[in-house]
DNA sequence: GTGGTCTAGACCACA
DNA sequence: GTGGTCTAGACCACG
């Protein structure tokens, strides 16, 4: 899986890499039980400090999406299910999109297909992650 | 129309300012040409400083959603159209919301039609915005 | 001569007022000798305070570019020869203007060329101004 | 490269700031990849608030002149081309500063072969920007 | 009255 | 160490 940073974007790096890993899981790419690089591995590989990456995994482990074990590095963790994900929070971020897209001219429709569109390809691959 | 603030979170105050009216704008809560109030005049309703909202305000112009007139201040402005709104960026962002409701145990099903109804909650107000 | 505002944008009225008229006068719209609107009847024309116009006059007053009189109201004057025009802040507003026309990427050629042809339109009226 | 600010004048000192990094970028003084110092030594030489070289800097960035790179500070960007460089908006200053030098008596031919003399200037460096 | 600008000083997130 | 954010208070230009 190859993760890919913008340095001088506005997202901090370590939230980039972990996004990704957290899209990586969603989308299969990176299954339960695989096994991540070690900190100075992936922090050699992409070029940025092994603190960031170890800031990266940290928050991946506070979430539970990963164990760390350290014999064998970090490993992606049967998911931890939680009836909470859509709450507010959520909301607030998806409707700020929509109202963003609805701004710009983005009649309902479009948007309405275009983001079943995404949701498909996030859940494209059948197998449950839990 | 109210602004909600949370001073705690990690989100900037100018931000929040921004991102609220956006919102307002989107479902109609403020119509074109509508006034916004001073810089001084929101800063002492909501408690900040008032170069926070002024930055606010710049972040909107700068967006085209509103115009700064020296001598009425700010008014909602005819909405710029971008046909390129559903861009690389905005894909991005929802399919990290989608992974992360996927994580989470959320199906397929209950996201598609969680983000349906966020959908037809902001374009709820018919009247276009053009 | 018709005046165009822009009242949304960074430069001040009653500098764009003035402005204009030097545009006026340098292209031969506005003749020696030529009465201006009153400060009234030009405020009411354009729909700005008087006092705007006011100001307006009073910096094209102190440039010998008008004459203000009670009873006649304002007057193209005879020019003030000035052999200091071409100073060091005159260049240094061209050179930055140039300067970002060759960071978009404009050449050398292009540059010259657009820039004498407005040269041309400024002198199409041969006659002169002073 | 020297930044010489003019605190009496009228021009903000964030836009003085940012001018001469233009010009300094188009006149090849500052070179593609080329670091700029920060913001609170940049602050610190020339005797101001940080927050001042701050915006200088934002608006830089705005503009794709230069990228902010967490770790090491403002580069000099790969310049944006941008084939509009010529618009209205360029015209209008450019026929205002010729108008007012003709306004002083200044003729059609000084004031060509002044301006050539300032775009030579600035081209003078012949390597490409791009 | 309005927004624009600047200062001095502070705290925080990031790497 | 870096830039990002915010405050409190001030002055100025504009209309």
């Amino acid at each position: 899986m190859i993760i890919k940073l913008d340095i001088t974007g506005d997202v901090p790096i370590y939230q980039q890499i972990r996004n990704q890993i957290v899209y990586g899981v969603a989308t299969g790419q990176l299954s339960i039980g695989e096994r991540l690089p070690t900190v100075r591995q992936l922090a050699g590989d992409i070029g940025v400090n092994p603190m960031t990456v170890s800031k990266a995994y940290g928050l991946l482990k506070d979430e539970g999406i990963i164990v760390i074990d350290r014999r064998q590095g970090a490993k992606i963790n049967r998911l931890p299910v939680d009836d909470k994900a859509l709450n507010e929070e959520f909301d607030q971020k998806v409707k700020l999109l929509i109202s963003e897209a609805r701004m710009k001219g983005i009649s309902q429709d479009e948007i309405r297909k275009h983001i079943n569109q995404l949701i498909d390809n996030v859940y494209e691959k059948k197998e449950g992650l839990h």
